[in-house]
DNA sequence: GATGAATGAGTGTTCATTCAT
DNA sequence: TATGAATGAACACTCATTCAT
């Protein structure tokens, strides 16, 4: 069931990217992440990379399709877990496989990931975005499926959470590995411990 | 010991506000949380309260002071908690009341108190501002203290968990006594269920 | 009947302009006329009259308000040629009255007036513009009438010979009175002389 | 006299277009029309024929090429309805035969043959290029002649007022062969006959 | 307290044009 | 023949800010 909207379920984006038009997401992410999106010009992007403003526009159309292009690069990650969390036979397994591959996608790339869910910008982007909609549909469904209402509140605590601490100050000069294990420890312990 | 520095602390502003920079700031703030500082232009914040740019000049001497002014006004809140926080005789006591006080504050202002963590340019302007960074090093000593990693995680995620939730989509047309209610046990659950 | 209509027809614009958008629209006019309409730039404009582009913008909203205002100072007078022309009781009067009246304003601007004719973008605006089309519909029901198609075409003739003509190269260096007399003996044989 | 002038007068163009020219002016002229010269970019263009800028630029160095490519189409048709006034033994008939010739491509070819006359772009254009100077040149000759001064600016009013009169918004949606019987109707009253 | 006018530097975007492939 | 990548200059427009009134 879970596994079969899996199958049905459309990818995020249209087809790879040129290496030049690499070079220009890769840029523009680290900008946007540093600046804030509107914070980011092109002019800020063209320069990092060394080419003219008007070279970028040969690659992409608007500024918003570098945007969506930083998003999609980031979430097609997410998808993954997403489509291997979908083919658990448990909904409950699901939801601990996919947190379980959250905390390591957000461990893994850090500051890069706050981007999606902070910036004013890419949140409007990402509620217009009919594929990304689709994507988050699949995430809250596994994480909340046909759970109770406190189950549902924590999942969806849960999945904020990591977001949002792994770029904390506190633990922002911590060993990854160490990052990981805790949070991993973190999320069992929440999700499945049963709450007297 | 904590409350000692209570004492000293310097606070965060200058002095009350009046009416007409509270209508500036509280218009400032709404658009900040809605379209990014840097995508909040002055004409925007102007024509949000009818006057002139110029009018929105005389209150304030530059954006970024509209930008503090707004940040004080929610930091303010805070280290009043923290400021009771810190009374408290032992550092487990001290730590439940701020984190009590916290989901309170984050729960009934909700959207608002987001901007202060994501936006790169509040982010900044937190790290630059003495009087800011002194508050967050008292907020930290409160819930880490002396503290190793684990429990420097254990606060991260706390902070981010509350901070974060509260904005979720999965949570936002929630009562606030239910998430306020389903936020205290999740910080009790973190905090006291000893890890192995 | 024709009276009647002048009384409840809508005038073209809000208002007077100040001096300073005066100077604007009249430099802005001449540019028109001699670069056309895409072909004039903003910059150029504040060149014109020694200010900068944003100067101007304080002026005017956009690049097409601008347009539209000397499209405005150029048809007030049309207009008031056509309310004069609606209070005469008989349509054959109006027409000529109409008629004579536009010639002495086409011989008087000469150039400025083309520009109403002939820019493309100009002609998009007056045909997106209610009120232009509005005063477009009193100037073609004096001329025209319930008339059939030999009167259309007639009219045709009429409104374009006097708009062409006063700006054909071998009249421009035509003195004002000589080319008025032509054009109205032009206008008087067209409209006199039955046609077979 | 007048026919030894056609002998020696060069002719327009260099050579004849290629099929891949002839869809690009094609595309060109209609875009010119429609948004005016300034307004056409080179991308609309290529856009408009399914194809590359650089492959535009292949076949034209330059944008002024392609324009004066789509006047040279245009005026061509003009040139031979010159040369054939020319050969008429009286300039009366050589102003009728070209008069009446004008009215058929006027009327023929409506709203492409405005831009030759309104766009300021292509006047000048027009103005400083030795061959349609020349062209223009012969024109007024055949209109004016030894004409004296009353005939020789009907003859101009009328050549200007059938340019523009074929594209006025009364007679858009006439049938090509009312209006032309009609123009021509016109032009003969006008010319012909004595001015009381 | 507030306004209108102005400015210099920037925004995202498009321009005509070139050139290696 | 045609393309894709690139560029410098320009485009319309907005920015935060100043200042005389």
């Amino acid at each position: 069931m879970t596994s079969a909207a899996a199958v049905t379920a459309p990818r995020l984006t249209s087809g790879p990217l040129t290496p030049a038009q690499q070079r220009i997401i890769t840029a523009a992410h680290g900008l946007f992440a540093d600046h804030g999106i509107s914070g980011t010009s092109l002019q800020m992007i063209a320069d990092a990379i060394g080419v003219t403003k008007a070279a970028v526009y040969h690659q992409f159309k608007t500024k918003e399709e570098i945007v969506l292009a930083t998003a999609s690069a980031e979430l097609r990650i997410l998808e993954d877990a997403v489509t291997a969390a979908e083919t658990e036979p448990s909904p409950d397994r699901g939801r601990e496989v996919l947190l379980t591959q959250v905390v390591d996608i957000a461990v893994a790339r850090r500051r890069r990931a706050t981007l999606l869910q902070s910036d004013p910008v890419m949140v409007r982007l990402l509620a217009e975005h009919e594929p990304f909609r689709q994507l988050m549909d699949r995430v809250y469904s596994l994480l909340v499926g046909d759970a109770d209402g406190d189950t549902r509140i924590q999942a969806a605590m849960l999945a904020s959470a990591i977001g949002a601490a792994v770029v904390h100050p506190l633990v922002i000069d911590l060993d990854d590995d160490v990052l990981r294990a805790q949070l991993l420890s973190f999320v069992q312990r929440l999700l499945l411990v049963p709450h007297r």
